[in-house]
DNA sequence: GTGAAAGCGCTAACAT
DNA sequence: ATGTTAGCGCTTTCAC
C-alpha cells in the first residue's frame, strides 16, 4: 500500500491566509518578507502557518516567477574522495544561502553527461556547476542556450562556456617534474588509471612529460590501466613497472594521490627503500597521503574550495554581479618524504 | 551583467503544439508517451520540439500532477567516502528510473537536519532518504506527517518512522569483539572519534564492549578524540594510546577503517609487528585497508548495495509495491592480516 | 499596507 | 485519437 498521496492534505497558502484573515497575496508577501507587512498581521499569518504544519510550495512558487533555487550539480564520478570534497564545498555554500543541489554522475561518460544535463534542466535549475568528462557538442550548445550561470570547474586549462573555477592541471603535471628533475632524478615512470576519459588526468600527465622534454628526458615506462583509481590498482601497477624496470632512483609519477599510496603499499611489502629505491609522486594532497609514514610528495588542490568558490560564482551571477570567467585557485606542490 | 533570464525565451508546450498544429494536451500527449497518439502526430509533435529546442518544465508539469520525480537525500557528511558510495547508489538506482537526487548534508548536526528536512520537502520530492544523526522529535514528526515514502539507511536497530535499509551496527561491534576473543586476544583497547553524533559508531562500540563483557573482559583503555575520523587522527590517537598501554597482544578496535590505517601507519612508523605486538582491527571495508601490505581485519559494509536498496524501496512504494520495513543488508567480517 | 485579477506551464478529467 | 475546460499553488502586475 502506497502512503497517503502528499498533497492531498497539504495545506495550502490560501488556507493559510483564510485563517489569518488576510487575502492569499498578503499571506505570500508575509511569509517571504519581501514586502512591508504591518506588524500584526505578519504575526497572524506565521501563527496560522504554524498552526497547520504548512510547507510552502516552491514547485508552484517558482513557477509563478521566483528563483529556482536549485543548482544543477553534475560530477563524472563520487568514487573519488575529490568529488565528495567538492560537492561538500558546493553544498556548504548554496545551502547558507538557501540552495539546494541537485546531482547527477555521469561515470565519465560524455553521451550520460549530456543526457544528465538535459534533464537537469527540466528543473529549471538557477544555474550549473559541472566538473565535464569530454562534453560533447551538444553538451556545449545547451549550456551556452540556457542563459543560466554555468560554472566548469577543476580544470581552466580550456575556455569555459561560461565561468571556470580550478586550476591549471597542465602546470601542475609541470610542476611536479620540474620538482623530481631539481631533486636529481633522471629516470622517470608514469603510472595511471584509464585517462582516456579523464581530461584533467590527461592533462597533468601531458605537463609532465612536456617538462621532462624540456630537460631533454623522456618517461622510461608509462603504465595505463584499465578502470577508475584505487590504491588497489596502484598497488598491482607499481608491481607490474617494476617486472620491467630497475629500482634504484626510479621516480614514477602517479595520477593521483590514490594510486600513489598504493605504489607506497607496494614498496613497503616489498621492503624497497622510498626514496632512493623507488621515489613516487602523487596528486591532490589527500590526507591519507600524508598520514603514511613518510607523508606523499604531492601537489595539494584545493577542492571544497573549488566547491565554495564555484557556487558564490553562481549566486553572485544570480545577484548581477559582475564575475572573472576564469578563476584559479592554485594549488601547491608538498615536497613530502617519497622523492 | 547577468545572463538572459531563462523563461524569457524558453520555448512552452503550447508553441510546440502550435507547431505541430495539434492541441496543447495532444503534444502533451505525445511528448510523454503515456496516452496512445497517431504516428504521424507523434511524429509533427516530436520534430516541432526538436525544432524549438523545447526543454519540458518539470516544475509546472509536477505541479499540475505528476509524480515529482525528485527524491531528497539528507546525509551527515560527505568527508567519509562511506557516505559518497551510499550517494553513488542512489544516485545510480534513482536515474535508471529518471528520478534525481536533491542533496542535504547536516553535518552530524540535528537542528540542521532538522531544517534541511524542512526545506527539502518544499520541494515536494517522491520520497526522502536519510542517515539520520539523531534524528529530533520534529524530524520524526515531519517525516510521518510527509506522508512520503522514507528510507532511513545504514542503521536497523532503532525502529524506523518508516523503511529502515542496512545493517546491525550493534551486531557487528560484537562480532569484531567474539572474532578477536576467538583467536585469543584478552588485551583490548578502543579508538574512535567523536561518537557524541555518530550514532552508528556508538552502536558498533556498545556491540564491542557488550561481547566483551559477556566474557568477562573489560576495555584497557577507551579514547575519543574530537572531530570527524580521518587516517590522521587514527595514527594520532594510537600514539596516544600507546604512551599509556604497553604493547604485546594488545588489539585496538578502532572506530571504522580510516582510523585503523592511521593505527596500521603509526605502527609501521615505529616498527611494530603487527599482529603480534599490536593487534588492530577496523570497520567498512575500505579499499585502502585491503591494498596494506598487511590487510586490514575489518567488517565489510556495503554501501552501495544499501543506496540502490534504499532507492528501490521508495520507487517500489511509489508503484504501491509492498515493502519489508526493516531490510538488513548484513555485513561481513574480513578476518584481514592484522588480528 | 492590502487586495483583485491574471497567469506561470503544464496535466487530469471529462468530453467528442 | 484528439480537444475543451479547469485548475495545480503560488506570485506578478496593477489597483486602492
Amino acid at each position: 500500500m502506497p502512503a497517503a498521496l502528499p498533497d492531498d492534505t497539504r495545506p495550502t497558502l490560501a488556507q493559510v491566509a483564510r485563517i489569518a484573515g488576510v487575502s492569499e497575496i498578503t499571506a505570500s508577501r508575509a511569509m517571504r518578507g519581501t514586502t512591508l507587512v504591518a506588524q500584526d498581521t505578519l504575526a497572524r499569518v506565521q501563527a496560522a502557518a504554524q498552526a497547520l504544519n504548512y510547507v510552502p510550495n516552491r514547485l508552484a512558487g517558482t513557477l509563478a516567477g521566483g528563483q529556482s533555487r536549485q543548482v544543477a550539480v553534475v560530477l563524472p564520478s563520487l568514487s573519488n574522495s575529490v568529488f565528495a570534497d567538492v560537492l561538500k564545498g558546493l553544498e556548504t555554500r548554496l545551502e547558507q544561502d538557501g540552495y539546494h543541489v541537485i546531482l547527477g554522475v555521469s561515470n565519465y561518460d560524455p553521451a550520460h553527461e549530456e543526457r544528465l544535463i538535459t534533464e537537469l534542466l527540466t528543473w529549471r535549475p538557477a544555474g550549473l556547476v559541472l566538473a565535464p568528462a569530454e562534453s560533447t557538442p551538444g553538451s556545449r550548445r545547451m549550456l551556452a542556450a540556457s542563459g543560466l550561470p554555468v560554472v566548469e570547474i577543476m580544470d581552466i586549462d580550456r575556455a569555459p562556456v561560461d565561468v571556470a573555477v580550478g586550476l591549471s592541471q597542465r602546470a601542475a603535471g609541470q610542476d611536479m617534474a620540474r620538482f623530481l628533475l631539481q631533486r636529481g632524478y633522471r629516470r622517470m615512470a608514469y603510472l595511471g588509471h584509464d585517462i582516456s576519459v579523464d581530461p584533467r588526468a590527461r592533462a597533468r600527465r601531458d605537463g609532465f612529460c612536456a617538462a621532462l622534454a624540456e630537460a631533454g628526458l623522456t618517461l622510461e615506462a608509462m603504465l595505463l590501466l584499465p578502470g577508475p583509481s584505487s590504491v588497489g590498482l596502484g598497488r598491482k601497477g607499481t608491481a607490474q613497472l617494476l617486472d620491467r624496470l630497475s629500482v634504484g632512483g626510479l621516480a614514477v609519477c602517479y595520477s593521483n594521490d590514490d594510486m600513489a599510496v598504493g605504489g607506497m603499499f607496494h614498496a613497503m611489502a616489498q621492503g624497497l627503500l622510498v626514496p632512493a629505491d623507488l621515489a613516487l609522486a602523487g596528486f591532490n594532497g589527500l590526507s591519507i597521503g600524508q598520514a603514511l609514514p613518510q607523508p606523499l610528495t604531492t601537489i595539494e588542490s584545493r577542492r571544497v574550495l573549488i566547491g565554495e568558490q564555484a557556487a558564490s560564482c553562481v549566486l553572485n551571477r544570480l545577484h548581477g554581479l559582475a564575475i572573472d570567467p576564469v578563476q584559479n585557485v592554485g594549488f601547491r606542490l608538498i615536497p613530502g618524504a617519497t622523492a
